[in-house]
DNA sequence: ATAATTTGACTATCTCTGACTATTATATCC
DNA sequence: GGATATAATAGTCAGAGATAGTCAAATTAT
């Protein structure tokens, strides 16, 4: 009991009540709780996984961090009606790319199909002043959220 | 941490906002945010590449620049390009849906990657004004076979 | 015993700088 | 007016520093 990986679990969770997204530095939060960073890795894949409904992104280098993204729906709401709610009226490139990687992750989608949900709504494609890119992004990738589990139930 | 980088690329970025091309000068732009000159070679080679959809021309010397590009479309090969020529600037739903279905027969992509496409290219998708509809339909298709030729090649 | 956890050594990636190089414009000399 | 020097830019590259990831061996829990 009280494991570590528990306590950091918990600690986590905890952090995650207010937002269903948060950033950490991994070796911060191995020095608060005196253990390897790599406890932190080993924590993210056993409680944190796709399975376990969530997103990891991480970047490396100066300014460097671990995000981690709430993805679970609540029983009763189907996946698509969550993932369409996180898409809402506007999302950046960055967070509708983590979809398209959390759907293939799934295997939801495959490669390709996730390659092209992220051509769709590249900056490249929407070709709008920023301001308006997110608001159509979210519209486009709304439309093939959709598409995507027609599919699903099709099949 | 907002790191050096990050915030480089959000200043040009905004710059960017109103036209699709801006020159600035190195020296200037590094002591802007106290940085080492090369620091800017790094975040155009990193954040502004061919394949980010930028172009960088510069020029030494007094009254030298780098200039930057953005660029409308990449290249790709030669059916890709007459598919793009075809798409052009501005295309109407049912000729969207024709290439998409073109793909399919052709085998270039799969019967859910087609559906993928048709939408991404919907009426439903494109929130917008019935006369820009067309024009960002082009851009998001084009956008979209460039990605399905890139997995051709690489696969 | 078996499975889960924890660690540490090694690796990969990203950022930033400084020394050195290359190019272009302008001033100066004849 | 042309050649040459000087100043004003920008480019390149290797290395240091700052993070995060991986994996297998050691340890601990069940």
């Amino acid at each position: 009991m009280a494991q570590l990986s528990d306590s950091i679990e918990q600690f986590i969770k905890e952090l995650m009540e207010e937002d269903a997204q948060i950033e950490l530095k991994r070796n911060e939060l191995a020095q608060h709780f005196g253990c390897a960073p790599s406890q932190i890795n080993y924590v993210l894949a056993t409680r944190f996984s796709v399975d376990h409904g969530y997103i990891i992104e991480s970047r490396r280098g100066g300014g460097g961090y671990v995000r981690i993204v709430r993805m679970t729906h609540p029983s009763g709401s189907s996946l698509l009606e969550t993932l369409l709610n996180r898409v809402g009226n506007s999302i950046d490139e960055e967070s509708a790319n983590a979809i398209a990687a959390f759907l293939y992750e799934r295997k939801l989608v495959t490669k390709n199909e996730a390659l092209l949900i992220k051509a769709a709504v590249s900056r490249n494609a929407l070709q709008l002043p920023v301001s308006a890119k997110d608001v159509l992004r979210a519209a486009v990738l709304r439309n093939m959220l959709t598409q995507v589990f027609r599919n699903l139930e099709e099949g």
